[in-house]
DNA sequence: AAATATTTTTAGGCTTGTCTAAAAATAAAA
DNA sequence: TTTTATTTTTAGACAAGCCTAAAAATATTT
């Protein structure tokens, strides 16, 4: 059926919009697109022209963009296939969550359904990645999730760590130094009023946890 | 050191004039290449100017090229982690050993040589690749082995199905409806003078080996 | 050795994806 | 409502990789 050629460059871009968009629902702007890819208004632009001819945007000159259906789509596997590879490097390489973002970056580009389905296999098809981000299934379907940023928690709450909403590797390496890891569990003791940083227990010891760490955690409420 | 940037293009061209070389001694001639490419002989020239410029190959114009240790280096590097993934999809997601090849050639060039020594130690170091190549280890360093062809075997003598010299998904599917996997053990009952065509046992049953399946089978004598 | 055939290179062109600088459109401020 | 600031687009360039057609070099025949 749809046979057309879509580079790695434009996947990246698709992802772009896709993910500026979730954070920020309603149309793209050329600006945002541009220092998510690290790249010139200009070269932002050219792309969403190319994009927009092979129907994977829609378009309009200086109101912004949005992905269309076909868009949607390959932007929805490509995070697919980001998420399933990073799984295996962590599962089975026995990467650091830390380490394999720039690995997957690469691997999401690799083409093949059958691989993409073989490899959801043999990693036991699992929800989410080693961020616990969510992994849409082969259809397209996102999972639904109830999580909380951290910093709602009030004090007393205990919760356990389902996402970060950082994946910088300076970011992932201090929680894992804190003992932060996916499904760790921690008890907010008390936040101070004057700068939201936060005073915690997990497991036996305690640590304070900055405003800035605090907006990156996202838990479940215990 | 050494960091000037490989495109996936220049890696492949590297490991293609490698490729005929191994088969072919001596410097490797722009037509040769091209076919190998499946390019024109104008953009074979074009990218032996771009490898000659980064010192990769030693070209001299209308005489053909020659890989420099560099360019050896990077080339070996290439096949040995496309064999390395061959091993992965075989061993771990059970692809056939027909239906690799066109993966392995994408995800040959990922970038990263903490990924590549991990996958290699995740499935056990292989020596061998499905087809029976040798694997390269980090180092460069080849295995020699010593295989012989198919046709060389004598009637009454037996041998085991140590490599292909065809890898195209139709020779490699035919010899595995005759059960003629790797490691497989065939007796050469008898060859027609006139069509060096070869009657073998293949455990219980028997066979008729055609010239050509003949010529591009490697066995190691029992 | 000259003519012919083959191989290889050059010339010129095209697409993709990037850039910087300038122009145009939109938004914000005075 | 002008003026000013910001955002976005256009214009023009460039490198990588590819192409076809023509020219040049090399090899083979006669
Ligand atoms: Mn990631
Ligand atoms: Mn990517
Ligand atoms: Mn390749
Ligand atoms: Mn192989």
């Amino acid at each position: 059926m749809n046979a057309l050629l879509i580079t790695s460059a434009e996947e990246n871009y698709l992802k772009a919009i896709f993910k500026i968009a979730e954070k920020d629902p309603g149309a793209v702007l050329t600006n945002a697109l541009a220092a998510e890819m690290g790249t010139s208004a200009a070269s932002a632009t050219d792309m969403l022209k190319r994009l927009s001819d092979k129907k994977l945007v829609v378009y309009e000159k200086y109101r912004g963009v949005k992905l269309s259906e076909a868009g949607n789509r390959i932007a929805t596997n490509l995070i697919r296939k980001h998420r399933l590879w990073e799984v295996f490097l962590v599962d089975k390489l026995g990467f650091a969550w830390d380490e394999v973002h720039d690995f997957a970056e690469q691997l999401e580009h690799i083409q093949g359904e059958q691989l993409t389905e073989r490899l959801d296999d043999f990693i036991g098809n699992p929800r989410f990645d080693p961020h616990g981000d969510p992994i849409p299934d082969a259809q397209g379907k996102w999972l639904r999730r109830t999580q909380t940023r951290f910093l709602t928690l009030a004090s007393g709450q205990r919760g356990i760590i389902t996402g970060v909403d950082d994946h910088s590797p300076g970011f992932l390496q201090y929680l894992g130094e804190l003992g932060l890891g996916l499904g760790a569990e921690l008890e907010l003791l008390e936040r101070t009023a004057y700068d939201q940083s936060s005073k915690v227990r997990i497991g036996a010891h305690h640590a304070v946890l900055s405003e800035k760490v605090g907006q990156n955690l996202f838990v479940r409420i215990l």
